[in-house]
DNA sequence: TCTAAGCATTGACAAGCATCGACTCAATAG
DNA sequence: CTATTGAGTCGATGCTTGTCAATGCTTAGA
């Protein structure tokens, strides 16, 4: 899960000898990182992060005209937010007629928890 | 850690008739909310993402020349991430010399891990 | 004191993002 | 069929962000 960049073994140098030397960088770890990335994004704004938590707590019961009282944005804007969590893979729906229902999709927070711990 | 939003009943209700309620928002909630927000937007840039992996496994022994080969972005832009970094209060530095030295606020990151299992 | 190196800051620009109003689409009730 | 309601999309707008070139600051060595 780590990324794990190689290091140049540090030096002290003498004067008139830059310090540092290229690294390889891996292409593999950073795909892992943009994906983290993506899913920190989403999760980088008040509004979705408390989305994700009041999805999480009512999978599957919550439809989005009982989500938007519950800030202080338009509907639009709020379904602005739940695409950009659908985006990025956390959050999915379904529609039972008029109404569409929210769930959190499992184990997508997976992958930046366990690294993050 | 959890934002606890309360949600009004589900109701389907009759046509003419809204089916939400304005729901109370809870304050200090929201706070937490926008902090943890805070952190994950940090996290949110694939560089700043993998920076702070860096620093977790190198912690007090990398020097930001050492950093900006990892990178292919250059030495002020860098400096620009490790601020953001910084002013979400997840990295720290410390001068020796020329060499700045970062490393990790230890802690920093739990609460964000806390409330995403 | 002078020079060079490490790092931060500033200014500028393009790209991205959040937000809203207006609109569209689908489903339901009458 | 028609009116209404929930929800997604679109276009416009203002703000934020990522990036680099240029510059400044501090330290160390000559």
């Amino acid at each position: 899960m780590s990324v794990d960049l190689e290091l140049a073994p540090k030096q002290k140098r003498a004067a008139g000898e830059r310090c540092c030397e290229p690294v390889v960088y891996p292409d593999v770890e950073r795909q892992q990182a943009e994906h983290m990335a993506v899913v920190a994004k989403a999760l980088g704004d008040p509004i979705r992060l408390q989305l994700v938590d009041v999805l999480r707590k009512h999978a599957g019961k919550v439809c989005v005209c009982e989500l938007v009282p519950l800030f202080e944005v338009s509907q639009p804007t709020l379904s602005h937010h739940l695409k950009v969590l659908r985006q990025a893979g956390m959050v999915d729906s379904e529609r039972q007629g008029l109404w569409a229902y929210y769930y959190v999709v499992p184990d997508s927070l997976k992958e930046l928890c366990t690294w993050l711990s």
